[in-house]
DNA sequence: TACTAGATTATCT
DNA sequence: GATAATCTAGTAT
């Protein structure tokens, strides 16, 4: 049994992912990604969390040294998948933003799961839905994306992030980000207030 | 509720 | 050889 959750007409478009990276964090929170999977499985959660890595003047962001093999897909034109392995154990998945060669991204931390949520709790082998997808490594994980998905295109009805609620900018909260040692001053943690499903905390 | 340690490997220096 | 945008289980408070 498929749940419709999400119309491919209602996807971000190209132009969409070319736009200021902080602008994009935040409005990224409220909308819904879907990943069809060939098997016919149906993934799709709502963001409600984000961080954005800089181009420039940030020392957190992996484009911060340059051009190397595991950060090039933050090179490419917004509107991809960058996705790399953190720790040895987890994924983590990233929006690329803005123009070829600049080095932008909005990191995914966390998402409310929609549809597919069996398949999720089977991913995980877990059953508490509000884990799910807590944290960066756990949205990987529930989704199944892997070091494979890197580069893949936002733009496809096989995956890609569509429109899905309407979010008013003060129940959307912002902070520090987390887990970084440098450039931690920078306010670039996004999250919708009190919702369950985010990780950390709320402040 | 809060802190700490350990897991484990692709990538970088 | 060292590091890392994490997670979980365990112990302490």
């Amino acid at each position: 049994m498929k749940e419709i959750i999400s119309d491919f007409s209602e996807s971000l478009n190209f132009e969409f992912y070319q736009q200021n990276t902080v602008d994009i964090s935040k409005q990224l929170i409220g909308k819904v990604l879907v990943k069809n999977n060939p098997d016919g499985n149906v993934l799709a959660g709502m963001i409600v969390e984000t961080e954005a890595y800089l181009a420039e003047n940030d020392k957190a962001s992996h484009s911060a040294t340059g051009k190397s093999r595991r950060n090039s897909a933050m090179f490419e034109h917004g509107g991809i998948l960058y996705v790399y392995k953190i720790y040895g154990i987890h994924h983590c998945i990233n929006v690329v933003i803005e123009e070829s060669g600049k080095g932008c991204a909005v990191f995914i931390r966390a998402i409310e799961p929609i549809s597919g949520i069996d398949i999720m709790k089977k991913n995980r082998n877990i059953d508490n839905v509000n884990l799910l997808c807590k944290g960066p490594g756990n949205v990987s994980k529930a989704f199944d994306f892997t070091l494979n998905d890197n580069y893949s295109s936002l733009l496809t009805k096989e995956l890609y992030i569509g429109k899905y609620k309407e979010i008013s900018d003060e129940v959307i909260g912002n902070s520090k980000r987390i887990g970084i040692t440098k450039s931690i001053d920078h306010e670039f943690r996004f999250f919708l207030k009190n919702n369950p499903f985010i990780s950390g905390k709320m402040f």
